[in-house]
DNA sequence: GTACTTGTTGAACG
DNA sequence: TCGTTCAACAAGTA
């Protein structure tokens, strides 16, 4: 599920593989990234931007499968395949992309402690777990590592942002840093579809502590992981380690 | 046939 | 108008 990593590291191989090439004789000369979305930038200012939602794979000299979207060929004959098994996905050519760029809070991995403080104070009620996730908010957590995110940080994920205490939100704050860098280094979470450009798996499936690990015993104290709906979501936790009522710090 | 998966959007609520 | 919650949507899997 393409979330920030996801996203990220297929940023970094394509930005490699791609700039300088030319397609439909536009030159590209920027890969680049704004939430969950993948942005190439041409010379003459046009743009080509993506969106795998749930199941899209963006593959350097892949080759064709029943997933096949599109193909994009560049003009020394390389190519860029757009797969998508669900279709949620989807791309398009824009000439600019400061209105999208707009709409999306700061970028994760480049909050820094009292913009994200200012955030939580901004939506008291909110339960953190989809305040992590609105993308308007702050930008690139999805589900996976929202709960991922939690555990490691110990709140619980129907916790209020008015109920969180300096300690527990610089614990949040500190996790979003450390989980998603963490991710990227592994290239991503694979559970089912999701492949780097180069068509590899992420390795960070192996690490996660909560997500997808509902009747598991939890990592740090044993006690069964439970799963919830809040926003119409799923979401994992461990019970004892992140108590509904506020830690002591 | 049904429940479930995701990020996003728009409606509905107080 | 705003903050929040909820339903709907894309389409395929188990």
């Amino acid at each position: 599920m393409p979330e920030l990593p996801e996203v990220e590291t297929i940023r970094r191989q394509l930005a490699q593989k791609i700039i300088g090439k030319r397609l439909n004789s536009q030159k590209i000369i920027n890969v680049r990234r704004r939430a969950k979305i993948l942005i190439i930038d041409f010379a003459d200012g046009s743009n080509l931007i993506f969106h795998l939602k749930l199941t899209g794979q963006l593959i350097f000299n892949g080759k064709p499968s029943l997933f096949t979207r599109k193909v994009f060929n560049f003009e020394d004959g390389s190519q860029l395949f757009f797969n998508d098994v669900r279709k949620f996905g989807w791309w398009k050519k824009t000439k600019g992309t400061r209105k999208i760029e707009e709409g999306f809070g700061p970028e994760a991995l480049a909050i820094d402690f009292k913009t994200f403080k200012s955030l939580l104070e901004k939506r008291p009620n909110a339960k953190i777990k989809p305040l992590l996730m609105d993308q308007q908010s702050i930008a690139g957590i999805g589900n996976i590592y929202s709960d991922e995110i939690l555990f490691a940080a110990k709140i619980n994920p129907l916790r209020r942002a008015k109920t969180l205490n300096n300690k527990e939100a610089r614990r949040i704050f500190q996790n979003i840093k450390k989980i998603l860098k963490k991710a990227l280094r592994y290239r991503g979470t694979t559970k089912q579809y999701y492949r780097d450009a180069c068509g590899r798996e992420g390795n960070y499936l192996k690490f996660l502590k909560v997500y997808g690990q509902e009747g598991e015993k939890c990592s740090r104290c044993g006690t069964k992981i439970k799963r919830a709906k809040i926003g119409g979501r799923s979401a994992h936790f461990c019970p004892q380690c992140q108590p509904v009522r506020q830690s002591q710090g």
